[in-house]
RNA sequence: GGGCGGAUAGCUCAGCAGGUUAGAGCAUCGGCUUUACAAGCCGGGGGUCACAGGUUCGAGCCCUGUUCCGCCUACCA
């Protein structure tokens, strides 16, 4: 173990030298690592969330959203908790791809699949680093040997072996149907991976004619599709139309004709209620298409661009043919209305393309059929805050689509699947081959198709959606894929989820089905969700946007503990604006501590022992009886918001606490028995020295261990540095919690101190008023009341009083006439 | 359209099984420098708790409605 030098503490707290020196220290003595074989402490694990490599730069944000759950977790460690806490890295799939595109203007189109492989993990590995090295000055108190990537073998082998058990348990199928596509990514997407946008639009009012030459109009945005239309549905209710019944529609421009169908979807007052439905210009055109057995017009490519089924716009963008074919039909005067409107569209959400509906052969996990069972789910998480669980709730009961697996991507987990080249039956490869690349290898089990006899094989070029391997991360922890994996019961399910709101509808929830269509069990047992970091604007904080702040120079500036001081004020869920008052408040509070540790470790003698005697059986005054239950209450308070994840309320009462009652009181009270004069007028003073540093030395040590899950590093220099002369053990994080001591509250002391409190404060204002500084000596105080037992307690209080008011003599007397908070006593002091 | 969160001092926020006179930090004003800390200490001023009703002996807190802000969600093409 590294040595850790005692010295006397300097006059100011050099953070910058002293949170790199301890991280080293952290580090080399591995003081954050898991211990497998302990079987006596019960394990606390953590789903931590792998961040995108790719983004490069995190923001306070994301250090604000750590910081939040490790102040817990650092808690649970100090409570005696074997801590599993690892750190991934997403580095695979769309989010990287769409960064290394940006980065080095890549076309997906013009470049090989391996180069394009060669860049992502080369950004990726960059990203890494960056990450690991803010983490580490931040302290986030991860076991970095836990360490994975996305893309790594394990990673990898996970994913692919959960499609291989899905697919045997018949929970995934191939299955070729229309599908959410981004033209600009140029791949299929789940429900998931779509944002909502309001756009401005335009509804037309297109006229449309029947065969036997009636004309109709039907409004639409989306002009562009007449080509791809199918069919024109009205209410069944609607009496206007029920007379086209057996009519056919013409398409303007086309000259197709389409049925008129009926459903009770359409709502009557909108246009002319009348509506066009396309081969698919919405989720709502699938499914009709599919209830009623539509006919099926393509006119949209990858690429988003109009195909040969459009006629003369073959080869046109959506946005362009949208302009074309309104024009056309004005020239042919079909254009009878236009209304401006704003409507909502469904976008990607990596690129904020317009997705569209192609049909394609994709992978499917069956979700729809289990919606109940995974709304059940929710419930068995305990949520902290706990509105967050309705936001699942909504989810899932939404869902319309089963989780589409396949994009068509080069940077991701491939399938471990190859295709007949006759019959096209699918080929699943061995457990034990697996990581697998069907580009690279080909089907070695499986000579022949097990249908057809066919010996060749068609690889799969298509890779996982990124979720498919992060949906895994309780299982890559655990070590899923090795064979009697002992971490599959010690750390699954884990402890705790901690991961930011706008992904529960991806991670937490894909992380539930997948745990539960693999294991029939819940992935973790509680849910801890974050706010978000917003600039001082209170718009939310994002690389995109520019409008963030980056937490390395906060850490340069003010100190990776005033960094987390800030992230501890909002409430756990609750949005919190990057305020640079607030990250110096942490500083002050920084040099606070420093200083009042400082008052104590240069007032000890080097006979000084905290332990001689227990702190319960030494005889103390009503000050440290005072000052002691104080802390207690403080002490039970702060256990109790932390074990229900009110982290920030833990830190306030704790930070009141030590400004208000230890230093600005008892600090104040008790200072000067510590003075150097002669002729004081205190009796006994050594040993009222002794039992106030006994108290000191008490009440410190334990407030840094109360701040310690929030200040790691300043806690843990002043313990290392001083208090580790009469504790054991390596590093303050791997000490004990506070036991509550209940032998040390004397709840009556704070009444009778409140007499003490009252007259102190009044004479600060005398003082003030008077222009003398506080530590001005004054020759008498006097004190009047008329309250016999007011008298009593005074007597009890005289020492103590003179103290506190820097007063050579105390006189119960009837000249005192300043009012003090107490309305029985008044005092007055004499210079 | 439905839902969730928020609205408290100039600013950033606490507060709550409903209980005297609503708190903190910053900012502001005044005072204080040998004796842990001037990146400090002491003190002062500052609030119709978004608005309107209601329940209650008593409401910032509970109920109803309204208005703003943020977010989630939704098939009005």
């Amino acid at each position: 173990m590294q040595k850790y030098e005692l010295i006397g503490l300097p006059r100011s707290y050099n953070y910058k030298e002293a949170e790199k020196k301890i991280a080293k220290y952290w580090e080399e003595n591995d003081i954050y690592g898991f211990d497998e074989d302990d079987n006596t402490r019960s394990v606390f694990s953590v789903d931590t969330p792998p961040p995108y490599v790719s983004s490069a730069h995190l923001h306070t944000g994301h250090a604000m959203s750590y910081s939040q759950a490790e102040f817990i977790i650092r808690y649970k460690r100090m409570k005696g908790f074997n801590i599993f806490y690892p750190m991934g890295f997403d580095d695979n799939g769309l989010p990287t791809e769409r960064y290394v595109e940006k980065k080095y203007k890549i076309n997906k189109g013009k470049i090989s699949r391996e180069e394009f492989i060669d860049y992502c993990l080369k950004e990726t590995k960059i990203g890494a680093q960056t990450y690991k090295n803010l983490w580490k000055s931040l302290g986030i108190s991860v076991d970095w040997s836990l360490s994975f990537s996305t893309i790594d073998e394990k990673c990898r082998k996970t994913s692919q072996k959960s499609f291989i058990e899905l697919y045997k348990k018949k929970l995934i199928e191939r299955r070729n149907e229309p599908i959410i596509w981004c033209p600009a990514c140029r791949t299929s997407l789940a429900q998931a991976d779509i944002a909502t946008q309001e756009s401005p639009g335009i509804l037309y009012d297109i006229e449309f004619s029947s065969l036997s030459g009636e004309k109709l109009i039907i409004s639409t945005t989306r002009p562009e599709l007449i080509g791809a239309c199918v069919a024109v549905y009205a209410n069944p209710a609607d009496a206007r139309y029920l007379r086209l019944k057996d009519e056919r529609i013409k398409i303007p421009l086309y000259g197709r004709d389409v049925p008129v169908k009926y459903d009770e979807s359409v709502d009557m007052s909108y246009g002319t209620g009348l509506m066009m439905v396309c081969t698919w210009g919405d989720a709502e055109d699938v499914r009709k298409w599919k209830e009623h057995n539509l006919d099926t017009v393509i006119i949209i490519d990858e690429g988003g661009r109009l195909n040969e089924k459009s006629g003369q716009y073959k080869g046109v963008n959506i946005r362009e043919a949208k302009k074309l074919i309104v024009e056309d039909l004005k020239q042919n005067n079909l254009v009878k209305n236009e209304n401006r409107l704003v409507h909502t569209i469904g976008i990607h959400d990596r690129c904020d393309a317009p997705v569209e509906f192609i049909q394609t052969s994709q992978w499917f996990i069956n979700i729809l059929d289990h919606k109940d069972e995974f709304t059940f789910a929710g419930n068995g998480l305990t949520w902290f805050p706990s509105f967050m669980k309705t936001r699942y709730e909504e989810w899932v009961s939404n869902l319309k689509w089963d989780w589409n697996i396949s994009r068509q991507r080069f940077y991701g987990v491939p399938f471990p699947v190859w295709y007949c080249s006759k019959c096209a039956e699918p080929v699943l490869a061995e457990e034990d081959e697996l990581p697998v690349d069907p580009l690279v290898s080909p089907p070695r089990r499986a000579a022949q198709c097990p249908k057809c006899a066919n010996k060749s094989f068609i690889p799969e070029k298509d890779v996982m959606d990124t979720w498919m391997t992060s949906s895994m991360t309780p299982f890559i922890n655990a070590s899923w894929v090795e064979k009697d994996s002992s971490l599959m019961t010690k750390i699954f399910p884990m402890s705790l989820r901690p991961q930011a709101q706008e992904i529960i509808r991806t991670w937490l929830f894909y992380t539930v089905v997948k745990s539960i269509y693999h294991t029939g069990n819940l992935p973790f047992n509680n849910v801890m969700i974050s706010g978000w970091g917003l600039d001082k604007n209170g718009k939310k904080m994002s690389k995109s946007f520019g409008n963030f702040v980056a937490p390395e120079d906060v850490i340069e500036k003010y100190s990776a503990d005033s960094l987390r001081y800030w992230a501890a004020k909002a409430n756990l869920g609750q949005d919190l604006r990057f305020n640079e008052e607030d990250v110096a408040n942490g500083r002050r509070l920084l040099i606070k501590i420093w200083n009042a540790v400082r008052f104590l470790v240069s007032n000890i003698d080097d006979d000084f022992d905290p332990y001689l005697e227990d702190i319960g059986k030494i005889g103390f005054g009503m000050v440290e009886r005072w000052l002691l239950t104080g802390f207690e209450n403080i002490l039970r308070s702060a256990g109790k918001y932390l074990e229900s994840y009110e982290y920030s309320s833990a830190l306030r009462i704790t930070v009141d606490f030590f400004y208000n009652i230890y230093c600005d009181n008892y600090l104040e009270i008790v200072k000067n028995i510590f003075w150097d004069e002669g002729g004081s007028s205190i009796e006994g003073k050594s040993e009222r020295k002794r039992r106030s540093l006994n108290a000191m030395y008490f009440v410190s040590l334990n407030i840094l261990k109360v701040f310690a899950p929030f200040l790691p590093f300043i806690t843990e220099e002043l313990f290392l540095s001083f208090y580790s002369r009469f504790e054991t053990g390596k590093s303050i994080h791997l000490s004990k919690w506070p036991e509550l001591r209940k032998d040390l509250i004397h709840e009556d002391s704070i009444k009778t101190m409140q007499i003490l409190l009252d007259i102190l404060e009044s004479s600060r204002k005398l003082r003030t008023n008077l222009n003398l500084h506080q530590n001005h000596k004054i020759k008498r105080l006097f004190i009047r009341s008329l309250d016999a037992e007011l008298i009593d307690a005074l007597n009890i209080l005289s020492a103590d009083i003179i103290s506190a008011c820097r007063a050579d003599e105390l006189i119960i007397s009837d000249l005192a006439d300043f009012p003090t908070a107490n309305p029985a006593i008044f005092i007055s002091l004499e210079k």
